[in-house]
DNA sequence: CGGCTTTGACCGGCGC
DNA sequence: GCGCCGGTCAAAGCCG
């Protein structure tokens, strides 16, 4: 047993290494997006946008910057003044009335001048989201008109083969990563947009897109693997009823488009004790197989929310380090997806995204892979890695690595995506489990960002209502949650693992409630995948196979 | 009884 | 052409 073979390998092969700097402090990153890629400023700001609705609370998505962190400031040094002055009172006079009265309008006369400058705040936040709202709707125009752009090339040009991807590696062909990626967005977004919709399946249908595009990846690979599949009479989900296979007219493009996507794969690596992740999938096992080169067998699970979904994703420990849990995702889902299983879904797919496009430019790479960084962990430290030379073009990200990622020669070959963490906000630790909710800034993260992405417009467009009637019902929340989330930061020096146990817990949590008792901390976080591509995650398990795939499946739907 | 896991077998791709 | 390997299938068995 060597070891390479699979995508968690862990020396890969020869990649190419391009450092992004995404330094998300919390008053750099807004502005550097904007001047990096409107594309991505847009769609920071309307992340911001649409979870953060007044500021009070609302402090450090990381990408609210100033205004957020001011807010946060002003709390701290309110906390801080307010118990000063107590303490000072409660020591020179304990028994006098008079004193504490004197106190009690001081505090209230603070409390005042906060709640002005709060005030101020929100205001300053509105007129930012009616820019931010501008800039949107002229990103939707122009990428409309990309979009346009890129079918007349495409219908004008004869298609191109598989073979050609091939023998690239994934890497070349821009073109066709270009396609792939749009294809790859649009899926995303029906992706990514589904599960915020929550209990929107409808909508998912009135766009006739997604399910064609997954659809036709079926087809093809049902083709791909020849007649005798087919004999076999394979149809268990594969040809669920036909009825939902209005092909495009294009199908060849989508094959192509698919072919390619598939070959994408976003590999998580997570430390986690359970055997998979619970992503907020539901997954069937339906293989399991030694790879070269790891002692520990890969499984092998299809997505089961909803019939012919075409996502696949393999799970196999680390072989160096098995707590590492490593989940590979390939694919789109063709149905709407719960909330849990956004994040990690938004995650693959803005990766694959990445990855497909970042092939088109050098300069384009880099500002995909800013794109990535972004998308994935705004404000925390880990590792995206995007391998050329594999078999399928692969993006890896690691949560498994401490903040500083100096500290991790990755393995020759493979491009590095530092994600910078924001210097901690000196906080107390908070009471709320942090963890919990470190997984909502990043799926909603992620979930913004791809919202963005192409082929989305007419969402995009809608979008803003929507933030609005989420917002005022979350401002709250929210605002819980950044400051947990910052409270978990600055409490645990290992953030990756935070973040790897925050995401399983919430999505544990997210499920039942019954999910989280055993996990304390080991539930997986598992991904999904929904994304175009495939994720890898890695966690530590028991040694429980069966019951993953139940744990992981129908729960998150009743989440919403 | 239905759904899921297990596991050996099969198939296609790829390298030698 | 052959063998290796990854990925998938599907029968059998398990479990709730």
């Amino acid at each position: 047993m060597d070891d390479a073979s699979t995508p968690n390998r862990s020396p890969p092969p020869p990649t190419i290494q391009f450092p992004v700097n995404l330094n998300c402090t919390n008053d750099e990153m807004p502005r550097r997006v904007i001047g990096e890629m409107d594309f991505f400023a847009e769609k920071n700001h309307k992340l911001v946008d649409d979870h953060v609705d007044d500021s009070d609370h609302a402090n450090a998505t990381g990408i609210n910057d100033s205004i957020d962190r001011t807010a946060l400031e002003l709390n701290v040094n309110t906390g801080l003044n307010l118990l000063t002055t107590n303490t000072s009172s409660d020591q020179s006079s304990v028994d006098d009335g008079i004193s504490s009265n004197m106190e009690d309008k001081r505090a209230k006369n603070e409390l005042a001048v906060l709640q002005v400058e709060l005030e101020r705040m929100n205001t300053e936040n509105q007129q930012l989201r009616e820019m931010l709202s501008q800039v949107t709707s002229n990103y939707n125009t122009v990428q409309k008109h990309l979009v346009t752009l890129m079918q007349q090339q495409q219908d004008g040009k004869p298609e191109k083969n598989d073979e050609q991807k091939k023998s690239n590696g994934g890497l070349i062909v821009p073109r066709q990563f270009m396609d792939l990626g749009l294809a790859a967005a649009a899926a995303a977004e029906v992706d990514t947009d589904e599960p915020s919709l929550s209990s929107t399946e409808g909508r998912s249908h009135d766009r006739s897109g997604s399910p064609n595009v997954e659809v036709a990846s079926k087809e093809f690979r049902s083709r791909k693997r020849g007649s005798s599949e087919e004999g076999r009479g394979i149809g268990r989900e594969d040809s669920p009823d036909g009825n939902k296979v209005p092909r495009f007219n294009s199908s060849k493009t989508v094959d192509q488009t698919e072919a390619t996507m598939r070959k994408a794969r976003v590999s998580v690596r997570a430390r986690s004790e359970t055997p998979m992740i619970t992503d907020g999938c539901q997954w069937r096992k339906y293989g399991q197989k030694m790879a070269k080169g790891n002692p520990c067998p890969r499984a092998y699970y299809r997505c089961t929310m909803a019939a012919g979904c075409p996502v696949r994703k393999q799970v196999q420990r680390c072989a160096e380090d098995r707590t590492i849990l490593i989940t590979t995702y390939e694919g789109n889902h063709n149905h709407p997806l719960p909330p849990a299983a956004m994040a990690m879904a938004s995650t693959t797919s803005s990766a694959a995204r990445m990855l497909l496009s970042g092939s088109m430019s050098s300069a384009d790479g880099l500002m995909n892979s800013n794109f990535l960084t972004r998308t994935l962990l705004p404000c925390s430290s880990s590792m995206a890695t995007i391998s050329a030379s594999a078999p399928f073009p692969t993006v890896t990200l690691d949560l498994t690595q401490t903040p500083n990622p100096l500290q991790f020669p990755r393995p020759e070959g493979q491009f590095q995506v530092p994600f910078p963490n924001p210097p901690p906000h000196n906080l107390p630790n908070s009471q709320l489990s942090p963890l919990p909710l470190l997984p909502q800034i990043f799926g909603q993260a992620l979930y913004n960002q791809s919202k963005f992405s192409g082929l989305q417009m007419s969402h995009d467009i809608e979008q803003p209502q929507m933030s609005h009637q989420h917002q005022q019902g979350q401002q709250k929340s929210l605002a819980d949650t950044v400051n947990a989330a910052t409270a978990a930061i600055a409490a645990d020096p290992n953030f990756t693992a935070a973040l790897a146990a925050a995401i399983t817990s919430i999505i544990g949590s997210s499920h039942n409630n019954n999910v989280a008792n055993n996990n304390g901390a080991n539930l997986t976080c598992a991904t999904n995948s929904n994304g175009n591509v495939t994720t890898t995650t890695t966690t530590t398990s028991n040694s429980n196979s069966n019951g993953n795939n139940k744990i992981s499946n129908s729960s998150n739907f009743a989440a919403n």
